[in-house]
DNA sequence: TCTTGCCTTGACGTCGGCGTCAGGGCTTAC
DNA sequence: GTAAGCCCTGACGCCGACGTCAAGGCAAGA
């Protein structure tokens, strides 16, 4: 097939897919007059990228993952590196979560401190009443 | 003071001031040569543009708590606009975290399959016999 | 006077992952 | 023959928050 139905089925564009090909990701072979050819194998390889991308790794991280389904394994993940890429990736969401989850709480403390600090703010509670 | 001196007492460089003030967030005086000159205020109004980038707020984030600071108010966060950025970042972080935990999941469950089909695994748990 | 160290403006570079022309070629249908 | 619809290779644009020159001015000490 060649790069535009390559796109459509993978749900990207073909601009992606050149530039994949300009950083080495995913060559295509080409016919006779310079047209870009890929089989189902590309689509494999390509899934296996947008599926990565997804998950916010970036091109360079599923390189790995590509090598090692183009070396003939079942799995882009079958391989020691992608599976080096995956703890890192994990370290590294970690990491980010337990700063976002410190920054919501600073930001969430700042907020309530401020709605406090304002004339008819938030829903005093200490208005209610018991049950009347 | 000058440029230099704020950026020192700042902790941020002279670049970043000048970019703030091309982006209207902190206009500078000028003394008869052209230099810069600030104050104690600017100082509080850096301070303050600092803080929320730390929080990950851009820097249009951080344009009504330095007007509110400005406008005369003790705090950054004394002016309504101020209180709407808050909201709206604590938003975006709960949907952050929100879709950084779900992809964090899907990783880690990737990784243990991944680990699971490859020959002198993970540790396998199974070998375990008790207290022996 | 000369050097040193501050300051000025202007403008290009960075990073990632493409989008979007511009200019041109092949192929097929009409 | 020509229009349509695919394809090709450059090459610049974008975004945010600056970094990093380049070329030059001003002030102060030796």
């Amino acid at each position: 097939m060649r790069i535009g139905e390559l796109a459509a089925r993978a749900g990207t564009t073909t601009r992606a897919l050149r530039y994949y090909e300009s950083r080495g990701l995913l060559p295509a072979r080409r016919t006779g007059n310079g047209y870009r050819t890929y089989d189902d194998g590309d689509l494999k390889l390509l899934r296996q990228i947008m599926t990565l991308q997804d998950f916010g790794f970036d091109l360079e991280e599923t390189r790995p993952f590509v090598e090692c389904l183009r070396a003939g394994h079942p799995e882009g993940d079958s391989c020691p590196a992608s599976l080096g890429v995956y703890r890192r990736k994990l370290a590294e969401l970690d990491a980010l979560i337990e700063q976002l989850t410190s920054v919501r709480a600073q930001v969430g403390a700042q907020l309530a401190r401020a709605e406090a600090a304002v004339p008819g703010g938030p829903e005093p509670k200490c208005e209610l009443g018991g049950h009347a």
